[in-house]
DNA sequence: ACGAGCGCCTGTCGGC
DNA sequence: TGCCGACAGGCGCTCG
């Protein structure tokens, strides 16, 4: 679901509104529900219940697919995996089907994490780190130089998707946008990262940050029933194209399996060998 | 270190 | 129309 862009356009809407739906930013808590207590890694449900009412919200941030609320006196954390979303809505307004945890404010608006497939999960915590910490750089991290990002693909005898794909590689990129930046390099995704020349590699590292920034700008991507008001999904190049023309080369998109995740790529622009 | 399989969940879609 | 499997933007776990 929600990859790097997704995450960071919510967080933008959180942050100054979007639509006729204003910021959260600065808002006082008043009250905390939790609908479905699996959605809570950490702490229990009293506790997180009893900690937040009081609390402001200082600011908003982000790091990899996490959502990050800097509060008065916690970070209060959501990773919306597959389905999760957050709604602003008048704090009286009816309980929509699956609402997972409702956070109510002083000015009578409501945050809610909505989550159908009930993947997604929150954390109340001191320090983010604890939820964080073991995730990869940052993509779009101006201190990522090149040379640091193929100094570590080409040590890693991976191939090129799952290696993207793994958070602790490197932080926000998904299924799609793995994808997306792999067709823009015109590297096959079952290359081994140790096999790139550092042309290839410089063209991975330029990639994966042109699909990123082109994903935020368009507001992200919105596919199947998860409408999220971004539009980047109209100019994907080969993520759920399988048989339409290659942007590049005209020849049909392929699909294949893996790690267990569909795969689309152009059989003439990304080679093997 | 790495890949494969599975579990966690609900909903949609296509084929029969 | 109804049923049934495949599939979906993720990740943690176990097992070779």
């Amino acid at each position: 679901m929600p990859e790097l862009p997704e995450v960071e356009s919510i967080r933008n809407a959180l942050r100054f509104g979007r639509g006729d739906d204003p910021p959260v930013l600065g808002n006082t808590i008043s009250r905390a529900r939790v609908l479905w207590d699996r959605t809570l890694a950490d702490p229990d449900v009293a506790t997180f219940e009893h900690l937040l009412p009081g609390q402001t919200i200082q600011d908003i941030g982000r790091r990899g697919k996490f959502l990050i609320f800097h509060l008065s006196n916690n970070y209060l954390l959501f990773h919306l995996r597959m389905s999760g979303d957050m709604r602003v809505e008048s704090a009286d307004s009816p309980i929509a089907p699956h609402h997972r945890i409702l956070i109510d404010f002083t000015n009578q608006m409501r945050l809610a994490f909505n989550d159908t497939r009930k993947f997604g999960r929150a954390w109340l915590v001191l320090d983010p780190k604890e939820v964080t910490g073991r995730l990869g750089p940052e993509p779009l991290d101006p201190d990522l130089t090149e040379e640091d990002f193929n100094r570590r693909l080409v040590e890693r005898r991976r191939q090129l998707k799952p290696l993207l794909m793994d958070q602790s590689f490197l932080a926000g990129l998904g299924n799609i946008y793995t994808d997306e930046a792999l067709h823009l390099a015109r590297l096959h995704p079952l290359r081994l990262a140790s096999s790139l020349s550092p042309a290839e590699a410089s063209r991975l590292y330029t990639s994966i940050r042109s699909v990123l920034e082109e994903g935020i700008r368009r507001q992200g991507a919105s596919i199947d029933w998860v409408y999220r008001g971004g539009d980047f999904q109209r100019f994907f190049r080969a993520y759920q194209r399988t048989g339409l023309p290659c942007p590049g080369c005209g020849a049909p998109i392929e699909k294949i399996t893996v790690g267990q995740r569909s795969t689309h790529f152009c059989p003439n622009c990304q080679k093997l060998y």
